[in-house]
DNA sequence: CATAGCTCCTGACCGC
DNA sequence: TGCGGTCAGGAGCTAT
């Protein structure tokens, strides 16, 4: 479900009000995507820091509480959190007794950070560093983040180089660039007039120029919106995204296309569905 | 190594 | 109302 933008906007609303907050009490509920990885009680009178994102990754630093005051550094220690598909997070004063879905809650003298996954391919793992154990093992495999200033046309169109499969595909591994998933990818396609199913070793130099910037504007955009909202997503004050109700192609399948009027196909690329206009974007 | 397919899990929705 | 099938925003793991 969340992709960057709705996680950015998750970490955005609750970062300033949880940094400095001292954990008080854990509670687990069903098991998510990979154990814990710590005991529960050792979490106990840590305190947060500010709250920093890689990817779809959330970092949430936990400074030991018998340490001597040193300050929080990116290093010391931390749960790794994902959304996984159906995940999302509140940081609420009165959370109120926890739901059927409601699998993790790090409660603290601020408020309560609770994790609410259906599905539970989300994750909340410890790492003693981000550079160590699972933190690690998650984050080494990522691609640039889209902002950076390193991604541009001239990267993607090297690593684009470099496979055989198709571009959205590509898109979606993770490993190239990280952030967009199975909306944004769609999206970005459209707005670079790319056909979803072009092998990405057979882009030009300027359409990879175009769809680089594409998914540049496509984050950025999504993210001004508040993110998409397709059945629950909401930021940790409830708030429902926005963007889908701008979409172009994702979810349209059968309409018309905003641009030529042609209706927007669906198919499956590595069991997902794509959708694209075939008027707009070409081979 | 790159790639394709499977997998985890629950819920919503649709046709019968 | 019940039942079975399909689909859903992710991404690690395993065969080939």
């Amino acid at each position: 479900m969340p992709e960057l933008p709705e996680v950015e906007v998750t970490r955005l609303s609750f970062s300033d009000r949880i940094d400095g907050a001292v954990v008080t009490d854990v509670r687990v509920g069903k098991p998510l995507r990979w154990p814990l990885g710590i005991e529960p009680t050792q979490l106990l009178d840590r305190q947060i820091g500010g709250v920093t994102r890689r990817g779809k990754y959330l970092w949430l630093p936990l400074r030991a509480a018998n340490a001597a005051a040193p300050p929080i550094s990116a290093d010391a220690g931390g749960l790794l959190m994902h959304l996984g598909m159906s995940g999302s997070l509140a940081f609420n004063a009165q959370p109120g007794s926890p739901g059927a879905h409601d699998h993790f809650d790090l409660v603290t003298d601020r408020g309560t950070l609770r994790l609410t996954d259906p599905r539970r391919f989300g994750a909340v793992v410890w790492s003693a560093a981000q550079s160590e154990g699972m933190a690690a093992k998650l984050l080494s495999t990522l691609g640039l983040e889209p902002f950076d200033a390193a991604f541009d046309g001239d990267y993607l169109r090297a690593a684009l180089q470099r496979r055989r499969v198709a571009v959205k595909l590509a898109l979606l591994g993770g490993d190239i660039v990280v952030g967009a998933g199975n909306i944004y990818a769609c999206e970005a396609l459209f707005t670079a007039r790319i056909d979803p199913r072009t092998r990405s070793d057979r882009l030009s130099r300027p359409r990879c120029q175009r769809l680089a910037l594409a998914i540049r504007q496509t984050l950025e955009q999504a993210l001004a919106l508040g993110g998409s909202t397709l059945r629950d997503f909401r930021d940790a004050h409830g708030m429902a995204g926005q963007f889908q109700l701008r979409a172009n192609v994702y979810g349209r399948a059968g309409e018309g296309c905003h641009v030529c009027g042609a209706p927007i196909r669906r198919l499956v690329q590595g069991q997902r569905s794509t959708f694209f206009c075939a008027g707009c974007q070409k081979r």
